[in-house]
DNA sequence: ATTAAACGCGCAAGAACGTGCATGAACCGG
DNA sequence: CCGGTTCATGCACGTTCTTGCGCGTTTAAT
C-alpha cells in the first residue's frame, strides 16, 4: 500500500461517512496510529478535513446550520471583528463578503465613521439596520441558502459598477505560500470580482482557516494587504516578509 | 462517538426541540452526565444555547430580533400568512416584497412546494435559508434601513428582467374606491414595477390597512386577485363587485 | 423545612496526541 | 555497483485531553 494511495483512500472515507476514527484507520490499513495521524495532519493542512480528538471530521462549508456556523468561534470571531474595524476609516466605501466572521464584523462596525458598505449578505445587511449613519447597498442574485450569500452572474456584474476602499474577505483558507483559496467555484468567482474592484484587501481569519489550502484559489499572499488572526500560536513571519501587515487580536 | 459529533448532534436536537435534557442526553450518548454538562456548558460558552436547571434551552438571537416579532399583530399576520400560502401553487415564481405581513408568509411557504422566490427584503431570503426547495433571488440596490428593503433604480431595473406568476403585495393602504396605495415614493416605484411584471396580484392586509389611503397610489382595486383578511366585520362587498377574489382567515 | 435531583469542582485513569529519533527501503548520480 | 540522500514508518517518551467518580453545594418542589 502506497502512502498516497491511503491518503485517497481516507479522502474516500470521510466522503463517504463524513468522519473517520484514527483507531479504525489504523487497523484498517495496518499501519500504526502514528502514522494515520500524520495522514490527517496532511489531510487539514490541504483543508480537506478537520481534525478532532480521535480522528478527524469532514470539513465542508454548509457544515451544521448558517446559525450553528455563527455561534461557533464567537468570542474569537468577536475578537477578530474588535480589532478589523479599526482598519477601516471614516467615509470609506467597503466590501463585506459573506461569512460568519464578517458577519461579527459588520455587527462591530462603529456607528459614527459613516461608511457604505456593499454586501451580498442578506444578514449583514441586516445586522446594520441599526445603523442609520452607514449607507448599505446589498448585491443581488441567486441566493445560495446555505452560504447566507448571494452569488452567479448577476451579483458579479453589478460588482464590477463599484470600486471600494476596503475589501473585507471572508476566506476559507489563508496559507503563506498558496495564498488565499475559497471552498467554493460560485463563491470563488464573486470573491474574485471583489479583490479585482477594491484597493485594500482586509483578511481576518480563524485558527482553523490558518495554514489550511482549499480548492479554488483567490489572492496571492503578497495581495493581502492586512491579516486579522487570533492569538499566534503559528509562525506568521512568512507572511511578514510578503509584506503584508499581521495583527493579532487578543 | 467523537466528542465532536455529540456537540453537532445535541446541536441539532435543540435546533429540532428548542430544548434538551441532560439525563435524556447522556442515556441517548451512553456517557455520563457530567460530560453531558461539559458539553452543554461549551455550547452556552458558545452562545448557541442558555443553560437551565436539567438541561439547555435553545438560544436563538434572530428569532426574537427579526422583524418577526415586532409586528404588534403577529398571530393575525400569521392567520393571514397561513391562508396566503394556500394560493401560491407548485414551482410557481413568486415577487413577495418587503413587509412584516410578507416575512410571516414567508416562514409559512411550505416547503415542498419548489417555489423561485423573489424579493428585495433580506430578512425575507434570509427566512428561507433553511428551505432549500426554493431558488431565492434577491434584488439588490440601496438598502433602505428603516424599511428593510432595497429601493432605488438598480431594484426597479432589476425587477423588469424577471416575470412572476404573482406578486404578494405588502399593502400600506387598501381601500375598495381608491385602491392600493403606499407610504414613500420609492417603495411606490419598486412595487409598481413588480405589479407591471406579474400576472397574478396577492394582497394580504391587516385590519388596520383595510379601508385606509397612502399618498402614493400602485393599482386599481380591479388589478387584485386575490385579497386576504383576516375576520371580517367590514362589508367586502364592493371588493368582490370588482371582481377580487376575497378570502377571509380564521 | 425537608428532600431528592441537579450541579460544580477536583482528581485520577486511560486514551489520544506531538516530538524526536532510529530503522529500513527507495532513490539518484557517479 | 556503490555511497549518499531522502522519505515513510514505527517506537519511546512526555504531554494533553476526555471522561467518570466522589463529595460537598445549590436548586426546585413538596
Amino acid at each position: 500500500m502506497l502512502a498516497e494511495e491511503r491518503l485517497d483512500q481516507i479522502r474516500d472515507l470521510l466522503n463517504a461517512d463524513g468522519r473517520v476514527l484514527a483507531n479504525a484507520l489504523a487497523v484498517r490499513f495496518n499501519v500504526s496510529e502514528d502514522t494515520i495521524r500524520r495522514d490527517l495532519r496532511e489531510l487539514a493542512r490541504l483543508g480537506v478535513c478537520r481534525r478532532v480528538y480521535g480522528g478527524a471530521l469532514l470539513l465542508t462549508p454548509d457544515h451544521g446550520s448558517l446559525a450553528a456556523r455563527t455561534g461557533a468561534q464567537w468570542d474569537e470571531k468577536a475578537a477578530l471583528a474588535r480589532l478589523a474595524v479599526t482598519l477601516i476609516g471614516e467615509g470609506q466605501t467597503v466590501f463585506i463578503d459573506a461569512s460568519s466572521t464578517n458577519l461579527a464584523i459588520a455587527q462591530a462596525l462603529p456607528r459614527e465613521k459613516r461608511l457604505t458598505v456593499v454586501t451580498n449578505a442578506p444578514a449583514i445587511a441586516m445586522a446594520l439596520s441599526e445603523h442609520p449613519n452607514h449607507s448599505v447597498i446589498v448585491l443581488g442574485g441567486a441566493y445560495e441558502q446555505s452560504k447566507g450569500a448571494c452569488l452567479g452572474p448577476q451579483t458579479v456584474r453589478e460588482i464590477s459598477h463599484i470600486f471600494a476602499d476596503v475589501f473585507v474577505l471572508g476566506a476559507c483558507g489563508v496559507d503563506a505560500g498558496i495564498g488565499v483559496t475559497a471552498l467554493d467555484a460560485g463563491e470563488a468567482e464573486v470573491k474574485r470580482a471583489m479583490i479585482a474592484q477594491s484597493s485594500v484587501l482586509l483578511v481576518a481569519a480563524t485558527r482553523d482557516k490558518l495554514g489550511t489550502v482549499a480548492p479554488f484559489k483567490l489572492a496571492e499572499t503578497a495581495r493581502i494587504d492586512h491579516l486579522v488572526v487570533a492569538d499566534a500560536e503559528r509562525d506568521l513571519s512568512q507572511f511578514e516578509q510578503a509584506d503584508v501587515r499581521v495583527h493579532v487580536a487578543v
